[in-house]
DNA sequence: GCCGTACCGTACCGTACGTTACGGCGGGTT
DNA sequence: AACCCGCCGTAACGTACGGTACGGTACGGC
């Protein structure tokens, strides 16, 4: 067995994890129409490797959009004082962090090609995509929503409602004008501002004793 | 000139307009990956006819794209009578029309397209749907907004950003799994009460002196 | 030194599909 | 009737690309 073989809990050797890093990069620059001999060429490896590797290229996409899903586990937020601020900053510090993968390149590159697949018959992209988008989501943050709801600071009945309002409140049509070309130029500031305003209309929504005007207006 | 020819605003003929919706069909049904053949065979015309009437197929996809977003044109919604329950209705019956036809099987197959076309060189389709899409909503919005701000029913400054808000409480994460092909049954009764909370939120949040509990919980 | 293994580079094959070309036909015009 | 025009159906072409095969190389094990 050789020496380099860093399997560690994703099955990938180095060699494969630069393979499908190189495969990511070219799926940002040309979108699903990256052919199995321009990866083979990035990567400087053979096509015979990526169909042994992968299978076909299915397997490749498939293998590349699971890779970069495993690089970016979020970092759990509950810490043991739990109040208001730290359930707004709790709150903001999402958004923020959901709008800045959003807006980028990658998320980007691989929610169209995973939209484009579950078109065909082969759901396995958009599933997974699912999995590690909208649904890691809202299993990072709903532990967080009840925290408010069990320590009287929110209201609501259903869970996963709540996580929906929010979900809408902080993507708005950000999400869908990205993947339909428009250009939308989403700098830190406006991030940072947007995640504020959908916090305070969160909150304006579901808090209980916050003392803020009824709307949403921030500052 | 054929007696034929009725042009109506599209620059299209009867036949064209055939063969455009069958290609919209087979966009549903097949996705991307429609070719120009079956496109001949479903509408029974000769594949020299799609060549000379639409150029290639992009052209033929751009067509098929505008021909159904021809079909689409909205109904304005301005009564004299305004107050408060007329611009409940209106926002409500937006919301459900709008989300009718978000989770309709044309609208995600559009979109699919579209946004697949959008990571390529060609941003035209992507360009369409977005005009015809999100843009559109929000011309037909807006004029209801701002006469809900006129009479004084809603308050805000920028009617962009009430719109956008008001798109994320309808839309939420609804269209982003339908394209990635989470199934979602969205049924009649379901579009109707998430129009319902939708606007109940949105008057929460931008409502003036509505009586009802600050929080967006319906009935 | 010899072998097996893993891999690179490249040439090759088969096919699907976009695009073009051609023969035939019906219907309107002169 | 003769002709033209638009269209259908189909055959043919060119190419791009997924997938496979093969020769060559480096390397660790015996």
């Amino acid at each position: 067995m050789h020496p380099t073989v860093d399997v560690s809990e994703s099955g990938l050797t180095e060699r494969q994890k630069d393979v499908l890093d190189a495969a990511l990069a070219l799926l940002v620059e040309a979108g699903d129409t990256l052919t199995m001999t321009s990866v083979a060429r990035r990567a400087s490896c053979s096509k015979e490797s990526l169909y042994k590797w992968f299978g076909d290229r299915d397997g490749l996409l498939t293998a590349t959009v699971q890779w970069q899903a495993l690089k970016v586990r979020g970092v759990p937020v509950d810490p043991e004082a739990f109040n208001l601020a730290s359930l707004t900053a709790g709150l903001e510090g999402f958004a923020a962090d959901w709008l800045r993968v959003l807006s980028g390149n990658i998320s980007v590159a691989l929610n169209r090609v995973a939209v484009g697949h579950a078109g065909s018959d082969k759901h396995d992209l958009g599933a997974i995509v699912l999995e590690n988008g909208p649904f890691a989501m809202a299993r990072r943050l709903k532990p967080l929503l009840q925290l408010g709801r069990e320590t009287g600071l929110l209201e609501f009945q259903e869970t996963d409602e709540a996580f929906r309002t929010f979900f809408g409140l902080v993507v708005r049509d950000v999400q869908i004008r990205l993947l339909l070309g428009d250009r939308l130029g989403l700098n830190e500031t406006a991030i940072d501002r947007d995640a504020r305003r959908a916090t305070q209309q969160f909150l304006a929504l579901y808090g209980i004793n916050t003392n803020q005007a009824r709307n949403g207006h921030q500052s």
